[in-house]
DNA sequence: GTTGTTGCAAAGAATTTGCAACATA
DNA sequence: TATGTTGCAAATTCTTTGCAACAAC
């Protein structure tokens, strides 16, 4: 992942903060909260402060260089162009599957297309009960 | 609308206030957050307070009798029809279309079917700027 | 009469902002 | 060095909660 390629491009400087908040970002596949990538980040030595965090994902996503969602109450970010997951939740246990939905994904782009909409997230999760607790 | 019969489906008892917040939610064809809710009820006589439309809301909306999205920092709320459907949320104007989504059905029936899941319930909503927003 | 509701104000949670100290280009 | 950034803490906003007075069934 071009870290600092995609600072420059959102017209940000290249400071250790925004490129350990980028690498964060980057080392997990899906959706983020600010405040989840503050808590993990502020574990190691001179980890942005929140505020950092915050004006940080807010510029990139300005940017177009990370995706915003969301999720739940707060607002969670994602790099652009990877895939993402949708989820198959169980209602009993908890346990979370991430599932592929290039499906979903077309499905997406084609209402989208056919309404002249654009698209800046997508929600597609299934609940119910896995194999072991039905 | 039938107001009261869709209190009662979701458990609550038809009070003055509740009516009141529901006949506004249904006078608006589109998303409308509980700030606004109260902002217009709190002028007529005995409106209800910010903690009741938020409190009713959050009944109706757990009962499935309203939709809620998240908006713009804010949660917002939108009366149900009563098919099984998916929205097209514009982020900016508020305004949500229902979409048909058998392919997203259809979706949702595969993998859990391959995965041994019982499905209950899944989302699947698309967000971004209407033709006109954008 | 019981039990669910309301209103108010205080508490919580997420996010933003002001400003002096600091780092990057 | 000039200008963009940071951290901190205070301020904002949205939302929830505790509790005594009150209303619906």
């Amino acid at each position: 992942m071009d870290v600092e390629g995609a600072l420059r491009r959102a017209g940000l400087r290249a400071t250790r903060q925004r490129i350990a908040v980028l690498e964060a970002l980057a080392g997990r596949g899906r959706m983020v909260t600010a405040q989840e990538l503050h808590h993990e980040l502020r574990r190691t030595k001179g980890g942005p402060g929140l505020a950092t965090v915050y004006r940080t994902l807010a510029s990139l996503a300005e940017a177009g260089e990370i995706d915003t969602f969301p999720r739940d109450g707060e607002q969670a970010f994602r790099l652009c162009g990877d895939d993402h997951h949708h989820h198959l939740v169980c209602q009993t246990c908890g346990q979370v599957e991430e599932v592929e939905a290039s499906e979903v994904e077309a499905w997406v782009a084609r209402v989208a297309r056919r309404r002249g909409f654009r698209v800046t997230g997508h929600t597609a999760d299934i609940f119910g009960l896995c194999r072991a607790c039905s």
